[in-house]
RNA sequence: GGCCCGGUGGUCAAGCGGUUAAGACACCGCCCUUUCACGGCGGUAACACGAGUUCGAUUCUCGUCCGGGUCACCA
């Protein structure tokens, strides 16, 4: 086709487009942004709930900007209209909120948006794909495929029949990408559907290499496939979409999930076709899980994996600090390092670097993320572990809830028991584990029933606690409180010395450990609690009495 | 199948030509201790395999095996 026909046939096929790709690259212009800082973007489909994958990749995206102090956004790829589903861009942008990643620029939820790039979602933006579409054929580099899918079909079996070590639509193939003008504009007037592709001049033999942020130099065949940009329906493919969007949106780095190293030589092949700079890349490492079944590591699936859909620590209540500080743990090995070196420090603040980051996918586990998260817990004030925790069982437990909420004063004080001190207690994992946890502080949950130790005698317990009764005071202080149970000993045939006691075991009936252990046991009707001092007092003199009391007329 | 990525203890991982091959989680033991937890100390446990290159390979090259990804008008 002469250069003419290109014009004619652009005309043709893009009616409605007035515009030039120049227009584009006036109203986005550079970022004018100090030397070495980073533009990012996270680029999720609204496909489904927010993935632990997705918070990966995101929070890899915002450090790496924020570190170059450089620019984050936020994108939502929403041209498959198919796969959409109704609430996926709020699932995206409540799931990121609820999570404390925050982003410079981009879809904020749904409908909302800032920042002077956009629109940031790709429906919104057809204009600009369309224009950009219309300047490539112009110039030749594009040609317009009939081709139906059943075609498609038949022409990949045939080339599989073939054995033909590449299949798809190029070269010898691509049966309309030599069409002349008259037979394309005949088609066209005749209402005949047809895609935008792109004429590749890529060659079989050749090989093209790129330099992958994290995982070094990659060396591939140069693309051949002459790719789909424009899809029927006019809405772009992912490959175009890319290119267009990461260039007006003048992102300087592409991070996203290994499965695309494939087709960068297709994104190379474009972005140099329409003139654009190719942006550095850099390909993520897939979250894993252990699979039972199979017994290998595999992908995490959406599907498969309940754990795999960022709603699941929600209602299990792991607090947003621990998943942040779990991720950053596999997502960078220095991070753990870095953390023991600056307690305190927001994780967010950590200086992370894309080429310190692992290229083998890791599996995501949980018992990690427990440890992680008992320790982020440990370090938080008790009137924060209650908002939260609050916050938690009106959502996901009523009835803890009913009991929590009458009186928040006690929850805090039964939370601050062994906290803030150099070392705190680290029972706590994630919300869920608090009504059991604290089961005993509310009467409506305390179960009184509990089992003696074998080397205790019912009759010895009911002799402890019914001597206790006589010297219990709530307001003794913590020595007066424990000189009291260790002077309890000696007339009922125990120690109060365990070193005695293990020097001679068979000259008593127990030490103060088993005399603590009784009253432990009549009080929270457990063996092992935090400090029982603490907790007598956050129960309550009278509270305590009455327990007491009725275990010892229990035995 | 073609192409690509990856393979250090059970898990996450440092190391990148010469190391007693870090550390964290998990596990086991001991200590501390009125229980438990915390903390401290110690322990079990790894370079997928085979050839090369080299005085010397976990580190470099090739092959094999294993795992993953990708080959759509999905992203």
């Amino acid at each position: 086709m002469t250069e003419q026909e290109n014009k004619q046939l652009a005309a043709l096929l893009f009616p409605g487009i007035d515009k030039t790709p120049d227009y584009f690259e006036e109203k986005y212009p550079e970022r004018s942004l100090p030397e070495g800082a980073r533009v990012t973007r996270f680029a999720p489909s609204p496909t489904g709930y927010l993935h632990i994958g997705g918070l990966f990749g995101a929070l890899v995206d915002v450090l790496t900007a924020k570190v170059s102090g450089g620019v984050s956004y936020l994108r939502i790829e929403d041209t498959d209209k198919k796969r959409e589903i109704d609430d996926g861009v709020s699932a995206i942008t409540n799931g990121m909120k609820a999570f404390g990643v925050h982003f410079d620029e981009g879809v904020t939820g749904f409908g909302t948006e800032e920042g002077a790039y956009g629109p940031y979602t790709q429906s919104d933006r057809v204009e600009i794909y369309q224009t950009v579409a219309k300047s490539l054929v112009e110039r030749g580099l594009a040609y317009p495929c009939f081709c139906a899918a059943e075609e498609l079909t038949a022409l990949r079996e045939r080339q599989e029949a073939e054995g033909a070590p590449i299949t798809g639509y190029f070269g010898k193939w691509a049966k309309c990408r030599d069409l002349t003008f008259d037979e394309i504009k005949r088609n066209i007037d005749g209402g005949k559907s047809w895609v935008l592709r792109f004429r590749s001049d890529g060659s079989e033999e050749k090989r093209i290499t790129f330099e992958d942020m994290i995982r070094g130099k990659i060396e591939m065949p140069e693309n051949i496939i002459d790719e789909v940009l424009l899809k029927s329906d006019g809405v772009p493919t992912y490959h175009f979409a890319h290119v267009c969007d990461d260039h007006f949106m003048r992102t300087t780095h592409v991070i996203r999930g290994e499965e695309w190293i494939s087709s960068v030589p297709k994104h190379i092949a474009l972005f140099r076709a329409c003139g654009y700079r190719v942006p550095k890349y850099a390909h993520t490492p897939q979250v894993m899980k252990f699979d039972d079944e199979t017994g290998d590591k595999r992908k995490l699936s959406k599907r498969k994996d309940p754990e795999a859909a960022v709603s699941y620590f929600v209602v299990e209540g792991f607090p947003k600090e621990s998943l942040i500080e779990y991720l950053l743990t596999i997502i960078s090995s220095g991070f753990e390092d870095w953390r023991r070196a600056n307690p305190g420090v927001p994780a967010l603040d950590y200086p992370f670097n894309l080429k310190k980051m692992s290229s083998s996918g890791c599996l995501f586990d949980l018992v990690k993320l427990t440890d992680v998260s008992k320790n982020v817990i440990s370090t938080m004030k008790a009137p924060y572990v209650a908002e939260n925790v609050t916050a938690w069982a009106k959502e996901y437990d009523p009835a803890f809830y009913a009991l929590i909420e009458k009186n928040p004063a006690y929850l805090e004080a039964a939370l601050n028991i062994d906290r803030e001190n150099p070392k705190p207690r680290k029972d706590i994992s994630k919300w869920s584990e608090v009504p059991a946890y604290l089961s005993y502080f509310y009467d409506e949950t305390f179960d009184p029933a509990f089992t003696l130790p074998e080397n205790i005698a019912p009759a010895d317990a009911k002799a402890i606690l019914e001597s206790y009764i006589e010297v219990f005071d709530i307001n003794d202080d913590k020595e007066t409180w424990f000189n009291k149970i260790k002077a309890l000993c000696e007339p009922l045939g125990f120690t109060p010395n365990v070193k005695e006691y293990k020097q001679n075991p068979d000259a008593f009936k127990g030490h103060v450990g088993d005399v603590s252990t009784v009253i432990r046991l009549a009080v929270t009707a457990r063996a092992q609690t935090p400090d029982l001092y603490s907790i007598m007092n956050v129960l309550g003199g009278d509270a305590v009495k009455a327990r007491l009391g009725s275990a010892a007329a229990s035995l």
